[in-house]
DNA sequence: CCATAATATGGTAGCGCTATCTTTCACTTT
DNA sequence: AAAGTGAAAGATAGCGCTACCATATTATGG
């Protein structure tokens, strides 16, 4: 992967249209064409109820008939608003953020926004020159992923006083407006429960463990926690490749050489956990009996594949879905009464842990 | 007498910025902080061999001191194009149209165009709106995922003469450009290669089997070439809930309960194949043995999963890739010489079909 | 040293739309 | 019947930017 993303300066020809290039249907055309002023169909688009029935009707009727398509951007330089929402996520190539971005598409097209995408790459830098390109389409409000920002993109947002949203994880200072969860109380939670079965060797593996600030927050509440129940020895397998199913064969491989009687690995996601599965299975290692296996995030193929892997389930197509709804109504004037919001997260107990005593299937933490 | 109005939509208030909304920095503000005339600051930003090294410097720094940021409504509307390329995938849903988004985006983006993304939930009237709506953002191109599409549609984007690129599929009449790969031609690929191996009792399982075009024709080329073979009995079994792990187990309890003797099983993607396979292991169901198993668009789960399921390759990433790349090369004014690209598909054999005689890793097809 | 051509900058006119104000006119009210 | 009312439609002025053309400045040649 690599953080090329949207140069200011890409000089490129200027664009063409394929040849017979016919100029849009205008407001005006369309005008003309019934009779009426520009602005009395302009008014019967946007706000019906200011042009009587009869009018509205001949007016609609002409739209359809020339196939006029209302210009977002006029109407947008002339009005002030754009009903654009940008939203940027870390990556692509993650499945996780897919299900939020889903459920900030679903809010927002509901309400007629359309949503301009952009990926960071987990790097503020890029985040930055996205936020910069983003403000370039006078949107209406962000979503960010994450609460960490380069003090440059926090300047820029905080002097357009648009509605900006992070969301995924928590911060005590939020731009505007938070949804998420603490992955530093899930790192907790995990190390914990883990502990509470009774495992003394408990690791944690995972990619981009430097750079991704959510995934660092966990490491340092499960070490920390590790820590508080005596155990010294917390071992962080680490990996700079992107996630996949079949990396968690590869840090599993790493961490059983480097920490041969680990006895818990807490994976960063659920992918990486079932790569680590399978490659038990190669290796006939017996899950849990010989080593205990937990995931993040409970994506479909925890539960799915045999054994089940114990996970932390985190609300994230109802983060982005929340988070949409705080933006839609803070842009219809009506601010909502809590501008953070903590949407927690549940460890999910299945066989790839269930070597110990609690068998009980939800654990509600938060 | 004005009767009453009968509403057509719930026009929103209009959006209102937070408090202290200050205006944006304009061209304006920079250029008379400079003391130059507004032209030569966008001179500078846009066409900086323009504008003399010392004056572009200095208003470079004003823009970066006040916070400049080009306003790409105005831009557009005065220049007529917006470095917007808006692109219609099926859903978010199913992780198969997130690589080729991904593709997409890793190549406009760095050209400087900014992706609007929409879905389209396999509708062609949905589709029809979305496509409505995109051109009012005064796109410079437009992407769509399959090649069917409503009348209206296809009329209102030749009219706009923009290019296009549908993708995913091919069709012989593309609206302008195409890159995919024949999905009639995968069904084939797969029913013979079944037959090759010595299957009679063959079965097709997937959703959305009658709304989703490209599954249709799937499933057109693989009962054609059962046919062909002659094999009778084509079974199908539908279902319409969302892919998922999950599905796929329930798709493999209604067909074996259809058709019991079935011997090789077609899934229409790797997450109802593995899904099924899970289902197999807890019913100790011997695959291949007893039930061959295949999937299609060879997803990560295929390979890792064991036993690892035979699959159909697709270029998912690559048909994004490739799409972009035409529409940047079609927008520089430099027309790609083929607008129709067929990028081919692989059948990758793997254990849950390896019953028969051949193990050739690839089998290229087209 | 002036004509001629570059080169560098500024001025102006919209792009298509909506906010705002103004006009028109049917219908009340007194 | 004159004045008052409010709804419906029109006229006008930009939104912030760039295309285009005009102008100022410097470079080149004879």
């Amino acid at each position: 992967m690599k953080p090329t993303l949207p140069e200011t300066s890409p000089p490129e020809k200027p664009a063409e249209r394929l040849e017979p290039w016919r100029k849009a249907v205008t407001l005006n055309d369309v005008a003309r064409h019934v009779g009426v002023g520009t602005m009395t169909v302009s008014r019967a688009l946007n706000k019906p109820e200011k042009v009587s029935t009869p009018l509205r009707a001949k007016i609609l009727k002409a739209v359809e008939e020339l196939g006029y398509v209302q210009n977002r951007f006029a109407s947008g330089l002339a009005s002030g608003t754009s009903r654009i929402i940008p939203v940027a996520i870390p990556t692509l190539l993650h499945p996780v953020y897919i299900p939020m971005l889903e459920g900030i598409y679903s809010v927002l097209a509901q309400h007629g926004y359309q949503i301009i995408l952009g990926t960071t790459e987990y790097l503020v830098t890029v985040e930055e020159q996205l936020v910069n390109a983003f403000l370039g389409s006078s949107p209406d409000g962000l979503i960010l992923s994450g609460v960490d920002h380069s003090a440059k993109t926090i300047k820029l947002l905080k002097r357009t006083c648009l509605p900006v949203v992070e969301v995924m994880d928590l911060t005590d200072r939020p731009i505007v407006m938070n949804v998420g969860f603490s992955h530093y109380e899930v790192g907790v939670a995990v190390a914990r429960y883990l502990c509470q079965k009774g495992y003394q060797r408990i690791a944690y593996a995972g990619t981009l463990t430097e750079i991704d600030f959510r995934s660092v927050k966990r490491i340092a509440g499960f070490q920390q926690t590790l820590k508080d129940y005596g155990l010294q020895y917390h071992f962080i397998q680490r990996s700079n490749e992107p996630f996949s199913i079949g990396l968690g064969a590869k840090l599993l491989d790493g961490l059983l050489r480097q920490y041969p009687n680990v006895e818990a690995v807490f994976f960063a996601n659920d992918d990486l956990a079932a790569g680590a599965l399978f490659e038990c299975c190669r290796r006939a290692i017996r899950v849990p009996d010989d080593l205990a296996i937990m995931g993040f995030n409970d994506q479909e193929i925890a539960g799915s594949i045999v054994p089940a892997v114990t996970s932390v389930a985190t609300p994230r197509r109802e983060i982005g879905r929340v988070a949409a709804q705080m933006l839609v109504k803070q842009l219809q004037g009506q601010p909502p009464p809590d501008l953070q919001l903590d949407l927690g997260f549940k460890i999910v107990e299945r066989q790839s842990t269930a070597a110990g005593k609690v068998t009980s299937e939800c654990d509600l933490v938060q």
